[in-house]
DNA sequence: TATTGATGTCTCAAATAGTGAGATGTCAAC
DNA sequence: GTTGACATCTCACTATTTGAGACATCAATA
């Protein structure tokens, strides 16, 4: 799956990087963790560092630096307003909300918010999730182009029938398609040209949400729409 | 500032991140900006893509892709927490609410908050600021090492009996220092073994925070004892 | 409708950067 | 005091990367 790029110090560095992300690396653990040999290794780390893109805690071991979360946060305008909807949203629901961009054949979380307690759903930024389960899926794919939608509902745990239900209802509803036990709904953002370019929802335990209520969908509906650009 | 690390293979991918970052490029304009030739830029362009730090969106263009949010995510169990925190202090101060951890001479701010209406100061998540003026940087500052502080402290805004001060009050003020007509309070964030690894801050229009009263002192120090761990 | 220029993509000979064995220094464990 | 693990550095050699040029596509223009 993570094959060669065709630019190996690119590769190399990513593999650094990867490690870190999992936890803090001394350069021994980076030489064993990515295969690399120890000069190389240094080089690169050295070269990360310089950039911000790994940064040395206090007992020298290499962390992710601040350069991806500048990069990440940089031009994604939806974010800031998407962490306060979501934190409202789990307020006034009591499950746990999010929200999904679309990557590829994946979606991204760019915002979260758990209750405290209680048997909930954890989603933490920054996970890539499948394209292919979960009613968050069903809203980001219900609006592409047909080749598109060919293309991702190959082996996806819903249907056309159901995206056709999606773009009917202006939700989707899911029941344990991501993992088992667990329920979502999911509600379209869109942006100025109408475009769908994110999705808002609440998963927690599947008794919780077997039948929606009126007051669940109109709570996230409400929230999609407050995230949808106005301009 | 920003030379070469000795690997000219990363300098050239970074200097495509940063274009990217700043704004969704097409191939031309990443050859605009960077300088590359248009088969490198090219070549860097889909090798990043091919690792997720750039994707393309539905015009082509280049745009930042889900893996510096994902690096930038991992291993940080600070961050979820700290933009519950933050929202929660903006709703009971009514000032902006950040998170700033340290990173070399500078601070990198991890959750923010602001309130939707008046005037108020907007600091993004990812943002890089200095470490020698206001109130974040003292509070990240006053608890290091002599030798760290002897190298900060040089053109700071504050002195070292303000870095005392700090450590007795544990919280640390300061007025117009990051940026003019800009007030703010801060007070750390403690790790299970004692240390600071970030500060929680309230900012705001300079006459708000003239003079902190005690209820303000109350709220951001519970706030920073919330974050801090208790493992 | 044909032409032109800009853009994106690809190839591969030549050029350059990157690699890694080995040396050196530091430090904790014994 | 010794030893082994680790971090850092050098530079001859190797492999990767580069970018000129070719090709395809497409929008703008005459």
């Amino acid at each position: 799956m993570d094959k060669s790029s065709g630019v190996g110090v690119l590769d190399k560095a990513v593999s650094i990087l990867d490690a870190v992300a999992e936890q803090p690396c001394s350069l021994a653990d980076l030489v064993r963790v990515t295969g690399l040999t120890r000069p190389t290794a240094h080089r690169l780390a050295l070269a990360l560092e310089h950039h911000l893109m790994v940064a040395r805690d206090p007992t020298g071991h290499f962390v992710i630096g601040p350069a991806p979360m500048t990069w990440a946060a940089a031009g994604d305008d939806l974010r800031p307003r998407a962490e306060q909807i979501v934190t409202e949203l789990r307020d006034a629901t009591g499950l746990s909300a999010q929200v999904y961009r679309r990557v590829g054949d994946e979606r991204l979380c760019i915002a979260a918010a758990e209750p405290a307690t209680g048997l909930r759903d954890t989603v933490p930024v920054g996970s890539l999730l499948t394209l292919r389960a979960g009613s968050a899926a069903q809203v980001l794919v219900a609006w592409l182009p047909d080749p598109e939608i060919d293309t991702l509902i190959r082996g996806a745990a819903y249907r056309r029938a159901d995206l056709q239900t999606v773009r009917h209802r202006g939700w989707a509803h899911s029941l344990g398609q991501r993992e088992p036990g667990v329920g979502s709904l999911s509600a379209p953002v869109h942006d100025s040209h109408g475009r769908v370019v994110a999705a808002v929802s609440i998963s927690g335990p599947q008794d919780r949400l077997a039948r929606p209520g009126a007051a669940q969908r109109r709570l996230l509906v409400d929230a999609a729409l407050r995230l949808s650009t106005r301009t």
